[in-house]
RNA sequence: GGUGGCGUGUCCGAGCGGCCGAAGGAGCACGCCUCGAAAGCGUGUGACGGUGCAAGCCGUCCGUGGGUUCAAAUCCCACCGCCACCGCCA
């Protein structure tokens, strides 16, 4: 949710960012009509309710001959309260549905457009050439063993595979480099629940637009996380925290259910229903943010580099950004078979709009204010192990590990077919 | 899943349908005392919304949502959560 104080004082800084992603800049002189009613109605209510507070203190105090007289006025008021108080709760309700209708401000440095208008940041590594064949991740998996898409069809249908042998021994080495990585960067490790309450997926904006994308459990009315910034960023919903930042890495399955994509990277284990993930999220003062993002973008350009792996960094468009981003970096690395750049990590400084939704809040000696929150990818396993298997794939058919993830791979410098 | 109990401010904890934003502690802040500290004493210490230049004033909030009543932390209903015991199970 935007700040409404900003709207109020500048809702062209509002509209001109609704037009750079995009949207309709109508909606936001609706929210500010919105904003208008309610605060009429509250007024109404409130001096309602004043008086009426008024006349049923003296209920007690009036004697037995005015007693009928208070009554029947406390009576009448009260059932003007009830009324105003509906309207009230209606004004609350059409404001609420307008400010949620407004995504974040973008960032001023946020490229305006859409999908394809990204700004390229920079690359790290040059673009690798093979004196052979390359295959693709899949064609590699399974000459190592590694991969079981056909069972994992079988099993569970499409979009679903197996990490076998090899591979899952990739995914926990993986998952505890990063995890490794992230506590030297002062991250606190946690394992969070896949399943959340409807709350928790609404508070972080993953019921927005995108509610076809998520997994629901009808019979429980439970979610299933797509990453798990969502119950990291519900982790301190509603609460007023003592002092930022606080920083966490979150390592949980995430489920996606690839509903607008048919026929998109239907090969391999590159867009799946279930992955593993290692996730970053930050609270910082409001202040920090851009900073903190600075940072998480470091921390993913650092891993993918411990990697091995050539990648460029882009700046997301604004049309492109998800509604709590104000601002979105992507790291893609090269794919070889494909010869294209594949999303790998993204970073998202989603400033004060996400944390005010949930209620996360930071004591300061004003008072308590809305904290900032970000995320940001450390190490989305299956893709990661697909790009890996396609960069450091050799002819005979083995595949190079790189240094950082040799100890904890038992030391292994390469995987060897069976 | 069954039975019983419980959910009050940063924490503990009291609370008769009106005088309760809520006793009393603790914590914290400031002051006094002290060479300094501790102890002791004193004062202060919630959030949100509306309105106002401001001081302030008004309203809301006692797990959440409804209901009864002129009036609800207090009565009723539903839901959520926690605890204990039983059952089941990794």
């Amino acid at each position: 949710m935007i700040d409404l104080k900003l709207l109020r004082n500048d809702p062209d800084r509002v509209r001109a960012s609704q037009v750079a992603r995009g949207d309709d800049p109508a909606l936001v002189d609706a929210l500010l009509k919105a904003d208008e009613g309610r605060r009429a109605a509250v007024t109404r209510a409130d001096n309602l309710r004043a008086e009426q507070k008024a006349v049923s203190a003296s209920v007690r105090s009036a004697s037995a001959a005015e007693r009928p007289a208070v009554l029947e006025k406390a009576k009448e008021l009260a059932a003007e309260v009830k009324e105003a108080e509906a309207a009230q709760a209606q004004a609350d309700e059409a404001l609420r549905a307008a400010h949620l209708a407004i995504p974040n401000v973008v960032h001023p440095s946020t490229p305006a457009g859409g999908e394809a208008d990204f700004v390229v940041l920079g690359q790290v590594g040059e673009v690798p050439s093979y004196d052979f064949e390359v295959r693709d991740h899949l064609d590699v998996g399974e000459v190592l063993k590694a991969i079981d898409t056909e069972r994992g069809a079988k099993v569970s249908g499409s979009r679903f595979a197996f990490l076998t042998g090899p591979g899952a021994l990739l995914e926990l080495a993986l998952v505890n480099l990063a995890m490794a990585r992230a506590v030297d960067a002062g991250f606190v490790p946690m394992i969070a629940p896949a399943l959340v309450r409807p709350e928790a997926m609404e508070g972080t904006g993953f019921l927005g637009a995108h509610a076809s994308e998520v997994y629901k459990l009808e019979s429980d009315d439970l979610y299933l996380v797509g990453t798990s910034e969502v119950p990291l960023a519900a982790y301190h919903s509603g609460e007023v925290l003592e002092s930022l930042p606080l920083r966490y890495a979150g390592f949980s399955s995430c489920f996606r259910r690839e509903a607008g994509s048919h026929g998109k990277d239907t090969r391999g284990i590159i867009r799946v229903h279930q992955f593993d993930k290692v996730e970053m999220f930050s609270y910082v003062d409001p202040s920090d943010a851009e900073a903190e993002h600075a940072r998480l973008l470091e921390h993913e350009k650092a891993f993918l580099t411990d990697l091995e792996l050539t990648f460029r960094t882009i700046d997301v468009a604004a049309g492109d950004l998800g509604s709590s981003a104000a601002r979105k970096f992507d790291n893609e690395a090269w794919l070889p078979s494909q010869q294209r750049w594949l999303e790998l990590t993204s970073t998202s400084n989603c400033t004060d709009f996400q944390a005010r939704r949930l209620g996360v809040r930071v004591r300061t000696p004003g008072g308590p204010r809305v904290a900032a929150t970000l995320n940001g990818t450390l190490c989305a396993v299956g893709r990661t192990i697909a790009v890996l298997l396609e960069v450091h794939q050799r002819a005979d058919g083995s595949v190079h590990v790189p240094a950082a993830l040799q100890p904890y791979l038992g030391g292994r410098t390469e995987l060897t077919p069976a």
